[in-house]
RNA sequence: CGGGGUGUGGCCCAGUUGGUCUAAGGCGUCUGGUUUGGGACCAGAAGAUCGAGAGUUCGAAUCUCUCCACCCCGACCA
């Protein structure tokens, strides 16, 4: 992408309406837009980015056996009241319709997964089965803040199993926490995010959540330095003591609520009447997990955790370009070496404006990608092309020949 | 939902004891020129129903009332 053409252009000015890094980072940069309190727009390296969350949160849950597929965001009332929730859950976004035809934003899907599901499941054979979706989720917070951390329409990941029994889902579940783990270790954020005790669903004493430890996290989370998980301050009768080793001297930590998984049980199943027939003949009700991931909220805690004073900070992984090619008034070789990297499949974002040096460097350190190359008079006299790391000081000089495999 | 704060060109803001405000400045944008290793400079230009509505007044960005939006703290958060 030659950025003279990038449809977003960075700021200096911090946004006087967002308070918190994640936003303020993003939209200086021109990864996001605010529209309304909690509500965003992505915009080209903004998407870029979440693209490559995305990408990576399909290959895990792939990898255990999750088929995509794609739900409505309208759900007929009907769905809400079957399992109650239309009434008691306060964050559902409704619209405001005639009575016979009002619909809910969902906020999440058991109300059209599991209905969904009774069409196509019947038999023990065609169990455990599992779906995900990643789209956009509605809810209505009372109060949205922290930038793209709480918001009232955000990216979310999704899945749904389903099981003939409690051990199959038991499995199932830690198949998933293996693949949570996965999934936090590539974007960056393993070794920051814990594995967390948290309020039960219906049939479990605990759901787990996914805590990454930052500063403008709203969560409060006891680390255990043993097990190498955490509580959720929300559950822990006693703060010393870990639920799980006994270990007294927790460390107290922010953190953000970047995944929860639930054994759902038949909380779903039974008011949608999702059963199954076993080997005997005999229906059963289908047990059932969910498995939620925020996209939008990685992100931010992605962001909230790489930066510096300059900016944005992005792991190979996820980051909108692996190189910003910046040409100081030596378009012509540094075309060449643009068409050169696409060639060779490396994403680049090409720097050809006409501006002075430092304000390509700015912006190369705001937006953040991993290498930055520089062409110029200076960097040829020295034999070459010079390439840095966002994340590391010292620069080097590489010639022309070897920029492509240097690169791959 | 309770408390606090803010609202002025695309962005950041000055101005708020009512009166040359016919709304200042910076950034950005456009035109021309000079520059080019850390947001460089000169000259010119475009761009604003001062959040919305009602009111007080000879006169309102400025005072009063109502509403709206956004931020922060708290409560809430399958």
């Amino acid at each position: 992408m030659k950025q003279s053409q990038l449809f977003t252009r960075t700021v200096k000015e911090l946004p006087k309406d967002e308070a918190s890094y994640n936003a303020q980072a993003l939209i200086r940069a021109g990864f996001v837009d605010k529209s309304a309190a909690g509500v965003y727009s992505f915009l080209p390296l903004g998407w870029k980015v979440i693209n490559k969350i995305k990408e990576i949160i399909c290959e895990e849950m792939v990898a255990i056996g999750g088929q995509e597929i794609n739900m409505p965001s309208l759900a007929p009332r009907e769905n809400w009241q079957a399992t109650g929730r239309w009434d008691t859950l306060d964050v559902l976004f409704k619209t405001s319709g005639s009575d016979e035809k009002e619909y809910a934003l969902n906020p999440t899907h058991e109300e059209v997964v599991t209905p969904l599901a009774k069409k196509f499941i019947n038999s023990y054979r065609e169990l455990p089965m599992a779906v995900f979706q990643i789209q956009n989720k509605f809810r209505n917070e009372k109060r949205a803040k922290s930038g793209l951390l709480r918001g009232r329409e955000f990216l979310m990941k999704d899945l749904y199993s389903f099981h003939a029994d409690q051990t199959d889902l038991d499995d199932y579940y830690e198949k998933a926490i293996v693949a949570y783990n996965n999934i936090f270790y590539r974007f960056g954020l393993g070794d920051r995010t814990y594995l967390t005790y948290a309020s039960g669903g219906s049939f479990a004493k605990y759901s787990h959540e996914f805590q990454t430890l930052i500063e403008a996290g709203e969560d409060i989370i006891y680390v255990c330095d043993d097990c190498k998980m955490a509580v959720n301050k929300e559950i822990i009768a006693d703060q010393d003591t870990c639920p799980k080793c006994g270990r007294k001297d927790l460390r107290e930590e922010k953190a953000t609520e970047a995944g929860n998984i639930f054994k759902l049980g038949t909380k779903y199943s039974e008011p949608f009447d999702l059963k199954y027939q076993d080997k005997n003949g005999e229906k059963k009700t289908v047990i059932m997990g969910c498995y939620g991931l925020g996209l939008s909220r990685s992100m931010a805690a992605i962001v909230e955790v790489c930066h510096d004073e300059k900016g944005i900070i992005w792991p190979e992984s996820v980051a909108p370009f692996k190189v910003h090619l910046l040409s100081l008034n030596e378009n012509e070789t540094a075309t060449k070496v643009y068409q050169d990297l696409l060639s060779a499949k490396i994403e680049v974002l090409y720097d050809d404006r006409d501006l002075s040096a430092g304000e390509k460097f700015a912006d190369a350190d705001l937006i953040g990608c991993p290498y930055r190359l520089v062409i110029s008079k200076k960097s040829i006299q020295a034999g070459g092309f010079e390439l840095k790391k966002r994340s590391e000081k010292d620069s080097e000089i590489i010639t022309p020949e070897t920029i492509v495999s240097k690169l791959s």
